[in-house]
Parts: structure tokens; C-alpha cells; sequence
DNA sequence: GATCGTTCTTGATCCAGATCAAGGGCCCGC
DNA sequence: GCGGGCCCTTGATCTGGATCAAGAACGATC
């Protein structure tokens, strides 16, 4: 069954996806590419596996690789006065990264957390920069998957501003259930702007 | 005096900038245009007058058009049970629009309210999607200035989550005080998720 | 320049959700 | 299979900021 992502998007490939490259079926979602182009960008990505509790991006260094989850789950998260608070989650063909850093060059504020054994492939920027002049489709890529970002990102947004923490937790439940099996409890009520406290009342209070 | 923007963003061109037409300025800030690219583009664009307090675009509305500010003030926001949510305010060279719907093509949730009289030069999307293919540079101003855009609300998120009221008031007043001889403080309030109320008391307490 | 609506201020009260606290369960490493 | 950390839960209390209320100041319209 396909789900549908807490953070960064779209919706994999059924049926033959385990057939395809996991990249090039990531960005077949937003551009057909052919077998030449992929030719060109294939050697830029490189697998790599991480731990479950590894930090694999930490703040203060700055970020140049974007990647795209082959497995697992990460966690995207930042700090402040010694609290964690969790922005989003990665998994199954999403993306997954540093934003912040990775656009503006800057030390990240924003953190990456594996939160299971996972596996994701990265692209360096300067390759990314380069696939971008140099590889038809690929700018269309990097637009297309920011425009689907930025929607996410809005809708959070609008969500976190209007909505009641009760309300919050019931569109996630509706949404994201699964994700209770993969993660703690305590760093899904962070995502959804409230104390682990006020997420285990209101699993015992809805229904 | 070059002011940062509170929504949207970038820092316009100096000096000679009256010479340039408003749009081309800004697409330069992301990409070089050469004057047959500029050529191309020119004639899509259409200038358009807004009343203060003119709603530019309505809530379930469909919006094809994604703007650059000539003059004037737009404030987006969205409602939810009668509370009014500004997001952010849009001027001076920065671009406006309703980026959900835009980008969607779904009826929108944000909407667009001209604070002062204005002037923006808006292009249709099936335009700019011609551009993006047709005008070399256009595609990579597209992804540059989502890129800006993401980087924007991200930097937003984070001081929402962290922040007390006191402290995202003065975060404010440091970066954007004019705003203050701009817009009603309630608006400013509300893109700071507080109440009039609290801002008023804040104003009065802090300094 | 009087009128009316809107905005801003200031005070009193309230409340959703945080914080503090303590117990119990589970998993992991040895 | 025992010990030590997390987690998660549940209860008691606290608090930042919302809500309710009422004037005062401002500005647009005739």
C-alpha cells in the first residue's frame, strides 16, 4: 500500500518499482528522463547505510549532499534552549536533507536523526549544480520537487497556526498512523507542536 | 535604504534601478537575462492597479498568476472559524501570489489584500511555464527563487516554534519596524501569532 | 467639523497546554 | 536473567497568552 509522506512527497511507483533504480523512479515522479540522462547522473549518487541514532547531518556544519531515501526513516529536527524540535520525517523515495544549509551554503540550524537502520542516496551539490546546466530535465526536477516543499511546508503551516493540538493529532492519526510503529511517541508529539505528555493524554482521551 | 523583506525576498538593484523595467531587475537578481531573452518575456507581463483594501485574490478562487511588486503592500493570509492568519507581507520588487493554489492548481486557502494602494506586474502561469521552457535562464529563476522562498519560511518555522511572543517581537521590530507606518499592528500581530492584545502590551512593555 | 467605524490600549479573568512529579513497563547490554 | 535507561502514562499544579470588556484615539466620509 502506498502511504502518504509526512514530509517531502509524492507517491512511489507499485508493482515493478523493485525493478527501477530508486533515484531514477524518485525523479521519473516529476520528469521523464531517458536512458541517456540517466546514463549521466546515475555514477553522481552513491548508497550509503546508517545506524539507527546516527546523526547524520549535525548543526553547525554546513551541507552539500541531498539525498533520497532507499530506506529507514530520518528525522529532521533542530534545537533550542536544550528543546528538540522535530520538523518533519523522511522515508520510502522521499527526499531527504538539510534544507537550510544546503540552499544557502550556511551552517545548518536543522539537523538529520536516523531513527531506524536506513539506507538513502546522496548527490553532492556541485554535482547536483552541474546535472542541473548539463542534463535535460533535471533543472525541472529541482523546481518541481521545491514547488511540492513548499506546499508541504504551507499546509503545515496553516495546520500548526489554526488548529487545536487535538485536532492536530487527529488529522495525523488520519494521515501518518503507521508512523507510530517506526518512531517514539515523544518525537511525533514534537512534530506536532505539543509535550509527549499532552500526546499520550489525548491517545487515551480520542476514542 | 535597501530593506529586507519580510515575505519573498531578495535585495533590489541600487541607484540606476529606475531605468530598469521593475521585472527584469528582479529576475536578475537570480539569473542574467540577455536583452533577446528579456524580449521574449516582456510582453507577458501585464501591470495591474489594486485599491487599498482590494481582496486580489479570494479564498477558493483558482490562481494562475504569480506576481512582482511595482508599490504598495499585500498582505497574504488565510482564515479559519473567522480568525484572520496573515503569513506574510509582500512588497517593493519582491514577488506576491498565492503560491498553494498556484502551484496546485486547487482552489486556494491563501489569500492575497492590497494593505495600500499598489501596482504589481503579474504573469500567468501558462505563460511562465512557456518561459520555463522556451527562455533559457527562466527555468533556473524559478527553482532559485523557490529555493528563497522555502529558505524564508523555514527560517520562520523554526522562530514560531522556539520563540516566546516577547521575543519574536523583537526579532521583529529589529528587522521590519517600518512595516509599523505600513500596515495595522493587529496584521503584524497576527503574522506573529499573537493577539492585539499581546502585541499592544508587548509594545508597551519592552522598552 | 461632527459622526461613525476601526484600531489601539489597558484591566480582569480564564484556559489549553506546559511543567513538575512519580510509577510502571519495556528493551538492551552484560 | 538482572540492572539501568529510556519511554510512556497519569495526576497535580502552574502560566503565557487568549478572551472578554470598556474607553480613548484616530481617520475617513459627508
Amino acid at each position: 500500500m502506498v502511504r502518504p509522506k509526512v514530509f517531502g512527497g509524492g507517491t512511489p511507483r507499485g508493482g515493478y518499482l523493485g525493478l527501477m533504480h530508486r533515484v531514477r523512479a524518485t525523479i521519473e515522479r516529476y520528469v521523464p528522463l531517458d536512458d541517456e540522462a540517466w546514463a549521466r547522473i546515475e555514477p553522481m549518487w552513491t548508497l550509503k547505510q546508517h545506524e539507527r541514532g546516527e546523526l547524520v547531518t549535525a548543526a553547525g556544519s554546513v551541507e552539500t549532499r541531498f539525498g533520497i531515501m532507499e530506506e529507514g526513516v530520518h528525522r529532521i529536527f533542530f534545537e533550542h534552549d536544550g528543546q528538540d524540535h522535530s520538523l518533519g520525517f523522511s522515508y520510502d523515495g522521499s527526499w531527504t536533507g538539510v534544507y537550510d544549509s544546503f540552499v544557502t551554503g550556511r551552517p545548518a540550524r536543522i539537523q538529520l536523526l536516523s531513527m531506524t537502520p536506513s539506507a538513502a542516496w546522496w548527490i553532492d551539490r556541485a554535482d547536483l549544480l552541474r546535472a542541473y546546466v548539463e542534463v535535460p530535465g533535471m533543472e525541472r526536477f529541482g523546481r518541481l520537487i521545491l514547488e511540492e516543499v513548499l506546499v508541504g511546508r504551507a499546509q503545515r503551516e496553516i495546520e500548526m497556526l489554526s488548529l487545536s493540538a487535538e485536532e492536530r493529532y487527529r488529522r495525523f492519526m488520519d494521515r501518518s498512523a503507521h508512523l507510530l510503529q517506526l518512531v517514539p511517541q515523544k518525537d511525533i508529539a514534537s512534530y506536532l507542536g505539543m509535550t509527549p505528555e499532552t500526546f499520550s493524554r489525548l491517545r487515551a482521551r480520542v476514542r
